[in-house]
DNA sequence: TTGAAATCGTTAGGCCCCGAACGATATGAT
DNA sequence: ATCATATCGTTCGGGGCCTAACGATTTCAA
């Protein structure tokens, strides 16, 4: 029969034993996760010379607070060392500040300047809007349904 | 009243007209996806000396076959100038070879090498088992809907 | 109290990542 | 046939990104 020799692309999976939806969903969100990164980096970061990574380190400060290297870079998901390297771009561009420990010679505080925070309030909103806009083809139930998947499986990951 | 002094926090980014299910959504989207790549990257990738895009780039060539640069690059998300370093470290790992165009003397097609297939016969199926187990707590539906939503943004992203 | 062990941030080395500029090649209009 | 224009992939410069190793500091047990 001519079946038997153009198998589906489905059939050939199944037979390595691959599960589709599971590397269908992780393959889109690298997709997305790319395409949305590269967009503001270019159409909005730029203009305040802050890389992505830069930007998530002063977003966290200034939501947190000044905070130790260490919980710095867990919180905005890169390794210590490369928080090193982000700081000093965020350092030299003003936008935060280092402040030793006053017990602990080996412990640093990472802090936004004024001029980190007015930064961030201006660029957050614009930054929201393209959150908004690349999900603006999903209803809010949508929306949640995603982060609610997604969180799944961010607690999947933490055990 | 006492409510005026201790406004709640959704009434905060209301005021300043965030949208929150969009942030929600899309910085788990970041963080699933920085999460995986790294667990990728420490405990399989490592294995066999391939970052991310190594890795990526080689599952294209694996998939599709021979690929001009540009083609490649663009299916792999990544710009030309980032291909062409990758391919280099591909070729002195024995994965992926050049070939020149034979009409035009400016294209150059990328394909993998024996080794290279073989490799990635190796390292798919264990890269599978990974999305499996990161979407492990997510049901057959559920991965279904998280694809579709993604890839609805995906559509989104490319309009 | 003193020396081993733990814990901090940084540095070193290698790769990835981008946009801009570049050299080589091809195309198309004159 | 020629020369401007377009289109390849590569190079360059500057960051980001990781792990491993390191120096400085603190802790804690002998």
């Amino acid at each position: 029969m001519a079946r038997d020799a153009s198998v589906t692309r489905a059939e050939r999976v199944e037979a390595l034993g691959i599960d589709v939806d599971a590397y269908a969903a992780v393959s889109n969100i690298f997709r997305v996760a790319n395409a949305v990164r590269n967009h503001t980096e270019r159409n909005l970061l730029s203009e305040f010379n802050l890389s992505f990574s830069g930007f998530t380190v002063l977003w966290v400060l200034w939501v947190w607070g000044p905070k130790e290297s260490h919980a710095l870079a867990d919180e905005s998901g890169i390794s210590k060392s490369t928080l090193t390297g982000v700081v000093k771009t965020l350092e030299r561009l003003g936008f935060a500040a280092r402040k030793p420990h006053a017990m602990d010679g080996r412990r640093v505080f990472v802090q936004a300047t004024r001029k980190g925070i007015s930064t961030m309030r201006r660029i957050f909103p614009r930054f929201n809007d393209v959150e908004a806009m690349v999900t603006r083809d999903l209803s809010p139930t949508e929306k949640d349904s995603l982060a609610r998947l997604l969180r799944i499986m961010l607690h999947t990951l933490e055990s």
